[in-house]
Order: structure tokens, then C-alpha cells, then sequence
DNA sequence: GTGTTAATTGTTATAATATAACATTGTGTA
DNA sequence: TACACAATGTTATATTATAACAATTAACAC
């Protein structure tokens, strides 16, 4: 066991961007994670963006790309396997993560003809939710 | 023929920035873009933006949302679709649409649990490319 | 303890990506 | 002609993200 540098610890601003991001509980933009930990002595974006890359790396939280938006993980598994797919209301902007087993299992071993080696997915289903189909 | 303003020609600043990155032939990036075709008379970002969000929204081009870059398309069938599948190598940064039936037809009446209505979806392979697998 | 390495933090400045607002011009059709 | 809508031109600004460098902290080996 040499040189082992792996933390098993958030840091301190890691866990207040995580801690802040799994209350608001939905997709929330760099900047205004910003704003709202400034009174926990972050004053500098790069403090965030810092934090926020360690904690997606590490699958604490997600990207949703396409809204340049950050979300609390869902789904244990996700600190392992690095294969993500969420579904994006374009009416209320609603983000959820799919949990999906079948999909996952059907991404995870699908082959490109060109012969690519899969490390990871990203997928985003967009449409409208429930809620936004009735009105 | 009544009302039917919807253009079957692409207006000229539509039509600079996609012969651009038609001829490129690789995502690339708004600004990138728009350096480029300066000569052609297009000074602004915003000229090279509102191309952009055209030719997205007609199916010519897609952006790649992890890299913010845009690539012309290569599948007759996304004029209509709005399902695209990309495969990315994190090394090279090799981008090719995936144009595969089984996945696409998988996809597209894939089901959630919370019953949401999908209209489209994006999604993005990481990996090593064939070349970068041997290095 | 000391020395070593890597991770994390703090800080200022700047780069890169994208949109707001408003006036004007072009295009197809009644 | 007049109308509706799409596209353009222009300036300014908002939003998202990184570069560069110095200092501090945490984990481990000896
Ligand atoms: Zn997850
Ligand atoms: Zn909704
Ligand atoms: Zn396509
Ligand atoms: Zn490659």
C-alpha cells in the first residue's frame, strides 16, 4: 500500500458545492452556486468550477450539457460506471435522471462500426413532462 | 400555396456558415467559425449564432454539447428526426455521427417511467478512437 | 519527528461562449 | 399596393469557463 493519494473525503469546498447542490435538488448553473455559497466563504468562480469538476469526476453530480446545469446523482452507481441519460422538459425545464437498467445495459456494450472503445455515455431524451402535456 | 413561408433556400449567411463547416468537415467552434468566414462579408457573432440556431433547428448541422462545437450532419434522416448519436475520442477529439438503426429505433421508443412525451435526444460516446487505442 | 508528493486553496485577470435590444432590409403572398 | 414574417446589421452586454501563479494543507514514507 505505497502512495496511495486517493481521498476518501470531500474537501471543504467540495462538500459545500456538493452539500448545496443535493438541497436545491435540481439542475442548478455554476454561477449561481456561486452566489448562494458566498456566505460559506467562496468568493471565486474558479473555487466552484474546482469543486464541481472533482465532483463530477467522481460522480457526486452530473453535467446536463446541454443546459450547462449541474444535478445532484440519483443513482448509486454512477461513482462506478460513468453512463448517464436524463430526461429535460423543454417547457418547465424539469431534469430528471434515468434510471434504467435495460438502457444502461443496451448502451454499456453497444459498438460503433468504427471500432470504438466506450469509456462512458451521455444521454439527453428531450420533450415534454407529464405535467407540461396536459396544459 | 397559401402562407407557406417556409423557406425551401437557406438565406446567404445561413448558407456562408454552412458551405464553412460543411468543407471543414470536423466540429468546430462558433468563433472559429465566424474568424473564418469574415472575408465572406459576416463580422458579428451574432450573425454567426443566428446561422447556427437555423441550421440546428433544420437538421444541416448538429452541435456537439460537450465540446460546444457544431458538425455537419451526415445522416439524410436527421432533417426530420432530431435523434443524434455521436461517438468522441477524449484523445484526439475525433467526433462521427453514429448512424445506426437498431439504436436509433431503440431509442426513440424508449419509455420512462415517469411517462414523459420525447420529442428528441442527443447522445454522446467517450472513448478512444481505433488510432489513439494503439498509441 | 523530517522530507516528499499530491491535492487543495486563494487570488487576479482574462478567455471563450452566447444573448439582448433595436433599427433596418428583404421576401413571398394577398 | 400592403401585410406578415424572416433575415440582417450593429453595438453592447451577459454568461460560462480557464490561465497563471503563489500559498497552504493532507497523506504517506522513512
Ligand atoms: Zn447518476
Ligand atoms: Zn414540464
Ligand atoms: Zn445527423
Ligand atoms: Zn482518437
Amino acid at each position: 500500500m505505497k502512495h496511495m493519494h486517493k481521498q476518501e473525503n470531500l474537501s471543504k469546498n467540495q462538500q459545500i458545492v456538493l452539500d448545496y447542490i443535493e438541497k436545491v435538488n435540481e439542475p442548478i448553473k455554476a454561477y449561481s452556486i456561486l452566489h448562494n455559497v458566498q456566505k460559506k466563504g467562496i468568493k471565486a468562480p474558479l473555487q466552484v468550477y474546482r469543486a464541481l469538476d472533482k465532483l463530477v469526476e467522481i460522480g457526486k453530480i452530473h453535467k446536463i450539457e446541454s443546459r450547462n446545469a449541474f444535478v445532484a446523482c440519483k443513482n448509486s452507481s454512477c461513482q462506478l460506471s460513468k453512463a448517464t441519460a436524463f430526461s429535460i422538459c423543454e417547457s418547465c425545464e424539469e431534469v430528471s435522471e434515468i434510471s434504467d437498467n435495460k438502457l444502461s445495459k443496451y448502451l454499456k456494450s453497444f459498438q460503433d462500426k468504427a471500432g470504438m472503445k466506450f469509456k462512458k455515455y451521455n444521454l439527453e431524451f428531450f420533450g415534454l413532462c407529464k405535467k407540461c402535456s396536459i396544459k
